[in-house]
DNA sequence: ATGATCACTGAAAACGTTTTCAGTCAGCTC
DNA sequence: GAGCTGACTGAAAACGTTTTCAGTGATCAT
């Protein structure tokens, strides 16, 4: 049924070694590879990548683990690294986590039984914490979020700078109620609030931060809620692209004109953000860079394992926008 | 080294078949399962799913093809597509081809040599046409295009009567002069199109269709040439959600205000076009939906290899609102 | 002419599982 | 007690490649 390379052996006339160093690298005369090009094409010969991954003990295949493939940023890094990973002649096996521990678990045993070759993760804090060094035995590159130093190699965002920068802007405009809230299960999320509360305290201003799940519909509850108090900020600042598009919801429901009774900034440039009226201040994050910096230090750390970690911290662009105007 | 089926065998004083037989299913009585079990923690095994496979000629992969992952309907149908296949026990690997048919039919050969158990495919309409039914050796199931009928098992969306829908409602608010900008690549886009000529004939209206590549770029490019000509179109239909966001950059380009000068209408409801001020009025399609039917369909045919090829049409939903508005 | 080197080739082992095949043993039926 | 059945078990044969190992013959230096 299915054609093999024994087949195609015997129609070339030639052993299965030939074959198989014909068509990889290896020493084979020139007659010996056309013939066995030629058999190939006559057999419709495709290999079999399960057993040639099994006798060459190289999958070729890198894990892809993020919290959620439809939060914009994940699905940018994650085509990055999909491009970067197929050049090189990789396949990605991408999971969704939604953020919960168990299933990180889940997946990192599943990367384990492929034998893959590495990972890029987006861990949640508390994996992250409880990840281990040498515990793997596949190098593991973390993204957007890092975990305790020393321990992976990891890009991620300047976040506390970020922060600062979108609080800086604010104050300058003449805001000083500056409320923010963050997510509540990465260490990217805390690093931001860390960054916020610094140059909060910085200007002499009372930080003032929650923290809920960093989606769009707990961020809108959440917003509304603070924006329904007395004493609301009068500008606030979210941790992620779909916390912004919460607290956007949230403001048209209360029928906060922005920036007229509510600024708003945070993070991730999606083209949505400058369409509407006012567009929304952003941090827009490297998300090209970042998926492409991934691969590569994984490449790096698979050439050359006991390299020390490295640490790649990418600076995001302030993109200013009307809802940060002056009130 | 790694520790192997053997190593567990030996911890458990039994044989290798027993320890296969206990980890999958098979007849082991309850003592000796316990004893492997025992083994297998102690020892820390994991299988080896490329020897698992290549010897069970079953690989539990699915390959899923679309043209773009960042295209937010791709994004969302691939997570249901991705949820549904973890929880039957599949990996999926995952694919962009950017429309370009060279891309398409290298990863239909890569596919081969994956030998993957099924294949979800969003093809251009070149690929297509040109694809036989049996001349791959797995199923394939398309989604949101379809090729001949006949050929493949499909889930699309009802796009003639979506188009229609958005026509009635742009000529029951009282416009006229009703514009189609539509993609170039895919058989759905002609659907499309052909649908929204149909209903524009039915009003006894004069269709005016133009075609660009499926992206935001060339619909701004194209929408603002229009836009900018004599007699230009009062409304526009856009052939997606990308190119919904086009149309609206170049509006906001010419400074047309929305519905004031051009009404706008669309496909895929993203979470943006309820955010503009006025939202848009759009075509929304089942995503979820879509991908649980393709795995659905996939599942079905990998069960009865020989039944009629079924093709799933789901109507979308239309939801209106102030782009559509009365001039 | 001899030995050494070189470039290539094929037979067979290996990769880590699952599955087949042939037992083995206990419990039953007659 | 002989023969059957049924439930379990282990030895060994796959699965389809790549890689090792041992040639083979040709070329080259001596």
């Amino acid at each position: 049924m299915s054609v093999g390379i024994r087949d195609v052996a015997r129609a070339a006339g030639v052993s299965t070694a030939t074959v198989s160093r014909a068509l990889g690298r290896g020493p084979v005369s020139d007659a010996l590879r056309e013939q066995v090009e030629a058999a190939v094409r006559a057999t419709g010969y495709r290999p079999n990548l399960s057993a040639r991954r099994l006798r060459s003990q190289a999958t070729q295949t890198i894990g892809l683990i993020v919290a959620d493939i439809r939060n914009p940023f994940f699905t940018a890094v994650s085509r990055a690294v999909e491009d970067a990973a197929y050049q090189a002649g990789m396949r990605v096996i991408l999971c969704n986590t939604d953020e919960d521990a168990e299933r990180e678990a889940l997946y990192l045993r599943l990367m384990q039984e492929e034998r893959v070759t590495g990972v890029i993760f987006a861990p949640t804090r508390a994996t992250a914490q409880a990840m281990r060094a040498g515990s793997l035995d596949f190098p593991v590159v973390l993204i957007d979020r890092s975990g305790p130093p020393g321990a992976h190699d990891s890009v991620v965002l300047d976040n506390a700078a970020a922060s600062a920068a979108l609080v800086d802007h604010l104050v300058a405009q003449g805001y000083a109620r500056i409320g923010g809230v963050f997510g509540s299960t990465s260490s990217t999320a805390q690093e931001r609030r860390a960054g916020y509360e610094a140059a909060m305290g910085r200007h002499g201003l009372e930080p003032a931060a929650r923290a809920c799940a960093p989606n769009a519909l707990a961020a809108e509850a959440e917003a509304g809620r603070w924006l329904a108090e007395d004493g609301r900020p009068e500008a606030l600042i979210l941790s992620n692209g779909l916390m912004l598009m919460g607290a956007v919801r949230a403001a048209r429901t209360l029928a906060l004109p922005i920036p007229g009774a509510l600024a708003l900034a945070g993070f991730d440039n999606e083209p949505w953000t400058e369409l509407l009226d006012p567009g929304l201040t952003v941090i827009e994050q490297p998300v090209a860079e970042i998926g492409a910096q991934a691969m590569s230090l994984l490449f790096d750390r698979l050439k050359s394992p006991d390299q020390p970690v490295r640490k790649v911290v990418l600076s995001g662009r302030t993109v200013l926008r009307g809802s940060t105007r002056k009130p």
